[in-house]
RNA sequence: GGGAGUUUAGCUCAGCUGGUUCAGAGCACCUGCCUUACAAGCAGGGGGUCAUUGGUUCGAGUCCAAUAAUUCCCACCA
């Protein structure tokens, strides 16, 4: 089939997805062969491609195309995240765009809104992946909020519940007056902010609530939470302090007395050694009075303003109350000093308002037991990290695992299943009828109308870590004694994993937990961790910057193939990437190269009678051995992970051997045909690159497979086997080497117009190039005299057909040779003496592998050959 | 402040147990070519005290220590 002059993507790219869709190439069942399985990320529900996006899921398809054509059932798949935060933020923005608040709406009504938003954008991001060329198993899609897998969530709430590892505790949540809402710790600013240090007498009480003469010092940034106090803390090594012991002291201006304590936690060259603790609004406060069982006093309400129980500056503002109390401060005489003071403060994100910690109730799941598992799976080596670096951070994340806040104050996502009862109790069920039930064994007299469901959705990690075992069956997590369905049992656990770093303790460790608790095995036996990627300054991709590209637009404009190769160039494991379209060119021309190659090859007329040139025999054997002993790289390359290794192999025995070389070495003279057994041999090699290049770019190569002959109907490369190495002859392969500079030398001597005859035949001789090369020198770089044989002094090589002679001498320098062989001798013997002595290193050869020992006995024989060889050129010269 | 990395050519990175894969790759750059697959190409070429300083060793990009620069994670200090 003859090929168009130029390849375009568009025709070719929509053409053959409809068509592997059509023919269902990227659906598995379970069978008899083994399962390569991989979970896809799932990305948010109102997502839109980013390249983030493109090279993770690049990545994947790359490993679950190779893993097909390796004759291993495949099985990508995709789904969707709900994303409570995220999606819920987008909704309630575009309902401000309508003019309709979150506050005045109902749950109920709000979730509508929120599911007809999703039913219009959710899944545009898997359209997308389709343009790259995604090869999921689209029939098994998943979304974390569908039915079945938001009952796993549910389940699994009420199985930790019961096991005693769910509690209801307090936290300290990021308090937005403004917005009035709590805010994520990332969506808090920490922003350098000018303020004062109020230094502040606290005087000693008498034991009756009476002031005595001696006092203490305290810094703060907040005078205006001194009604909050519960305790002044010291540390216990503090000498200064010593004589406070068991002490009181009274709040000033309301004269509440409170105890002197002492934590660690105070440092006792900071400020005044002594600290106000204020648990209600601090969260290192709330921490110290957890230790020392001191109450918890809160003065703020939700709008940031003074409580009645702060007993003073009632309804003030907290910043207009630390202005007022200040003064109040100065006139009793309780204000020591006020220093300049710059300290990080917490701004909210949305609103800029300071943030004000807050205590409020929340769920809490307990990690100990559960991490403490999840840490040996990966440091007994069952689950790798790639790159190993991630193993630190993993480590030392687990060891300091801290329980796990679990529920969030939305409306999107899975419920908590906790009713309340009207005596204030709860209980926890899958349902509300089974919290019926169980309520009723409390109190019979109840009915459904005195039950209240917590208000709180859980965090969406909760869901997301049962993904690898929920999008196979659902009923499993909440329930490990539910015998698995039959994909479950096959397909988990999954493979590999591909994802980024930074949700390593969000994502994949609670992945391996949730693992080991419903499947009591691991999810997945590689974590690849991909880098960032970044522009080509470094900066992070982000939509305020502008620096980030569409990738459906680059894809319009290169071509899918393109844009996966330029994004897979730039990317070893673990590493930011950092991006730039001169890549995705890099792409577009790779592209133009396999393409014209095959025009190329297609367009010469074969006379299959016809003898095969020596030039063509040499280049069809040196280029079957190279394939042979790249694939083999290529091989070990995919199993360590060095993707792009991999395909820089690929990428350069396409490009400079087959094309810059072998093709130049086989072609036909102009006008002439070529011989059927190169023609075959050719069009073989070509047919196993394909193969090799396929996991990167599908579209191309399968448009070039079918091209080069008649397929069946819905026959794909896909199915393909990826090509097997044979054995390969090092030797050989040196040897074409030699020819291969020695080509080059001339026509770097051509291309300085220095040309001088007796070049390449020196050149021949230097080289101890093998006679089976001449041909292709001959073709390649024009040269018709080869050497022949070197006997003694003089040199005899062939020009054409006719023999002859020449004396060695004006061809070798032989003083300069001299020299060279000496250095080299030199080299050589101070090499060896090293080899030697450490193989007389008794330790050496006592503890080292018994192959690495071999290794150096080969070097140390090979040294000696060497000095041997050498020896004897120096005679000769 | 605590922890973990990184530093090799103009850029992005390889370099596995210290040596015979020992200074590499891709891109960029320079020179010459519109040669009948491809100028999105072909042919040739230049370029690095392997961050600095010490140490271990017969031998150090490779191991150790310190310094400097830089990135990420955690805490952000009353």
């Amino acid at each position: 089939m003859e090929l168009k002059k130029n390849y375009n993507p568009a025709e070719v790219e929509d053409k053959w997805y409809a068509y592997w869709l059509k023919n269902r190439c990227f659906h598995s069942e379970p069978d008899s062969r083994e399962p390569y399985t991989i979970v896809i990320p799932p990305p948010n529900v109102t997502g839109i491609l980013h390249m983030g996006h493109v090279l993770n899921n690049t990545l994947n398809d790359v490993l679950i195309r190779k893993a097909r054509m390796d004759g291993k059932n495949a099985c990508w798949v995709p789904g969707t995240d709900h994303a409570s935060i995220a999606t819920e933020n987008k909704v309630v923005a575009r309902l401000a765009e309508r003019g309709i608040r979150k506050e005045d709406l109902t749950r109920e009504e709000f979730l509508k809104y929120a599911w007809e938003w999703k039913e219009e954008h959710g899944g545009i991001i898997l359209q997308q992946l389709r343009k790259l060329g995604a090869s999921c198993d689209w029939d098994r899609t998943k979304f974390t909020m569908e039915p079945a897998l938001s009952d796993a969530v549910t389940a699994t709430f009420v199985y930790f519940y019961k096991k005693g590892l769910i509690y209801h505790g307090y936290r300290m949540v990021n308090w937005d007056p403004v917005a009035h809402t709590a805010i994520s710790d990332d969506e808090v600013i920490h922003k350098d902010t000018q303020s004062h240090f109020y230094h502040l007498r606290y005087f000693i009480s008498d034991g009756k609530g009476n002031p005595t003469d001696d006092f203490l010092v305290i810094a703060t940034t907040r005078p205006e939470t001194i009604m909050a106090d519960s305790a002044i803390c010291v540390n216990p090594a503090d000498e200064r302090y010593h004589h406070l012991r068991g002490k009181k002291v009274l709040i000033p201006l309301i004269n509440r007395e409170i105890p002197v304590i002492e934590d660690d936690y105070v440092e006792m060259d900071f400020g005044t050694g002594c600290l106000k603790v204020t648990p209600a609004h601090d969260a290192h406060d709330y921490e110290i009075g957890q230790r020392h069982n001191l109450p918890i006093i809160e003065i703020l309400d939700d709008d940031g303003r003074l409580t009645a129980d702060a007993r003073i500056l009632v309804g003030e503002d907290r910043f207009v109350a630390r202005k007022k109390i200040c003064k109040m401060l100065e006139e009793s005489g309780n204000l020591v000093k006020v220093e300049e003071y710059t300290s990080p403060v917490g701004y909210s994100e949305r609103t800029d308002a300071v943030i004000e910690p807050k205590l409020s109730k929340q769920w809490f799941l307990k990690l100990e037991g559960l991490a403490a598992e999840a840490l040996d799976k990966v440091e007994s080596g069952r689950i790798k990290f790639i790159p190993d670096k991630y193993r630190n951070v993993y480590h030392h994340w687990m060891e300091n695992a801290h329980d796990w806040c679990i529920s969030r104050q939305l409306w999107w996502g899975q419920r908590i299943p906790a009713w309340y009862l009207p005596d204030g109790s709860f209980v926890v069920e899958e349902t509300a009828e089974k919290a019926l039930a169980a309520a009723r064994k409390i109190n019979p007299a109840l009915t459904a109308a005195d039950l209240r469901q917590d208000e709180d959705v859980l965090d969406t990690w909760f869901s997301s870590w049962l993904w690898p075992i929920s999008v196979f069956d659902a009923k499993r997590p909440g329930h490990p004694e539910h015998k698995p369905n039959r994909d479950l049992g096959y397909y988990y656990p999954t493979s590999d994993l591909v994802t980024a770093p930074d949700i390593i303790f969000f994502w994949v460790a609670r992945m391996i937990m949730a693992g080991g608790e419903f499947m009591n095995d691991i999810p997945f036996s590689n974590v690849y961790f991909t880098g960032i990627v970044r522009d080509k300054l470094g900066r992070k991709m982000s939509k305020t910057l502008g620096n980030s590209p569409d990738p459906l637009v680059l894809i319009e404009k290169y071509g899918a193939d393109s844009v996966r190769l330029g994004m897979l160039l730039c990317s070893s494991a673990g590493n930011d990437i950092l991006y730039d379209e001169s890549q995705v060119e890099q792409g577009r021309n790779f592209c133009g190269k396999i393409w014209n190659s095959w025009r190329l090859v297609s367009g010469w007329r074969v006379d299959e009678n016809g003898r095969q040139p020596e030039s063509a025999r040499v280049a069809v054997k040196w280029f079957d051995n190279l394939l042979s002993r790249t694939i083999t790289a290529v091989e070990d390359h995919y199993k360590k992970f060095r993707i792009n290794d991999a395909l820089m192999a690929t990428y350069k025995l396409f490009w400079d051997d087959y094309c810059s070389w072998y093709l130049e070495l086989v072609k036909p003279t102009f006008g002439e045909a070529i011989d059927g057994y190169t023609y075959d041999a050719t069009v073989g090699f070509f047919d196993k690159l394909l193969k090799l290049i396929h996991p990167v770019m599908p579209f191309i190569t399968e448009e070039i497979w079918h091209a080069m002959a008649d397929r069946r109907p819905g026959e794909t490369i896909m199915f393909e086997r990826t090509p097997v190495a044979g054995p390969y002859d090092e030797d050989f392969l040196a040897g074409f080497e030699q020819a291969r500079q020695i080509i080059t030398g001339v026509r770097g001597i051509r291309a300085q117009k220095q040309i001088a005859p007796k070049d390449p035949l020196k050149l021949c001789l230097e080289g101890e190039v093998s006679q089976e090369f001449y041909p292709i020198i001959a073709k390649s770089a024009g040269i018709s005299a080869f050497v022949d044989a070197v006997d003694g002094a003089a040199v005899s090589f062939i020009v054409g057909t006719v023999k002859c002679s020449v004396p060695l001498e004006g061809l070798v320098d032989t003083a300069q040779e001299r020299a060279k062989v000496e250095a080299e001798l030199e080299h050589q013997r101070k090499f060896l003496a090293g080899v030697r002595a450490k193989l007389a290193n008794e330790k050496f050869v006592a503890h080292a592998p018994e192959a690495v020992v071999a290794v150096e006995r080969k070097k140390e024989a090979d040294a000696l050959a060497r000095i041997e060889a050498l020896e004897a050129s120096l005679k000769t010269l």
